[in-house]
DNA sequence: TTACAACCTTAACCTAAGTTTAGGTCAAGA
DNA sequence: TCTTGACCTAAACTTAGGTTAAGGTTGTAA
């Protein structure tokens, strides 16, 4: 914890993360963060693990897989990126963040004229059905995840 | 599937939310959904079912665990609900998705100036670290979950 | 009335993301 | 040296959100 430490026990860094110890164990296991290990066989980490470890968990707030942040970090990390291929997976990554902020935003949206509807409570709906219209149609009443488009992250659920 | 088909099979509302018959199941399991059954056992909904089908699923795009969108449907579905009640409840769903917009904003604009940066990739970090010098005063490195903020809503992961 | 798709239930299985437990080792201070 | 807290591994367990399988029933159309 002195200053010019050099490198962090999987203590410290469960600690100044908020994470669990197990939790660092996982991650490494799964390739997340890496380290070394001391003689004695115990886990060393660079404070820089730190950060990558908070953008794992904010990763994770916003919904992403571990798997997908992971793979992103890894093309991320690998040594000679062309600032062309950076725009390319920065591109994507941001594409998949605005398709859920949509979503989310779509579902606040939803809240006045749905949630407040007879589609929630038992009793009629006082929007006279505009959804439902749909239904001779075919597939109707997916009006709302018909809207979410596809794009090139939703291949990730499907 | 005539037009004054008065109930939907399993397998219409299947069809037309574009989600498959096990889920549908599960979800009534669940009291997501309800519906009630014919003589001979096999289930049957009113097609106001599709569109809480639709917003289950954008919800769930969102990143909401099913248990929390249906503790939200249930508590509109309690049958006398004064607008004022309804006020509130909305009040506080909206501010929970207004959290998680918030958050995934973020994470998106932290993109271009972190996950460019040294501490993704194995090079030093660009950006002479802002977070580290917070170490020193105990839990550094978290300045990203941090910012997030502890809304009404936060509580139900932790 | 017979075929066949669509339905039913229960139970086992699956992935993700961890957590818990058990049994053992390491390191630092009194 | 001894104790104690931090560390190690492996494996079992957990929750969420389903899917798959097996074996039986229903309903409809020829």
């Amino acid at each position: 914890m002195t200053d010019n430490h050099p490198s962090l026990t999987v203590g410290d860094v469960a600690r100044r993360s908020g994470v669990p110890v197990s939790t660092i164990h996982f991650y490494e296991k799964k390739g997340l963060i890496e380290g070394w290990r001391t003689q004695g066989n115990q886990r060393r980490y660079e404070r820089r693990v730190l950060r990558r470890v908070a953008i794992i968990r904010v990763a994770q707030r916003a919904g992403l897989p571990l798997a997908l942040i992971k793979e992103h970090m890894d093309r991320y990390a690998s040594t000679p990126i062309t600032s062309a291929q950076w725009d390319v997976l920065n591109r994507e990554w941001r594409a998949m963040l605005d398709e859920r902020i949509t979503s989310l935003i779509q579902l606040r949206n939803q809240l006045d004229s749905c949630i407040g509807c007879g589609c929630l409570s038992l009793a009629d709906c006082p929007l006279r059905n505009p959804g439902d219209t749909l239904s001779r149609e075919g597939p109707g009443a997916r009006l709302l995840a018909s809207q979410q488009g596809q794009g090139a992250w939703s291949s990730i659920k499907g």
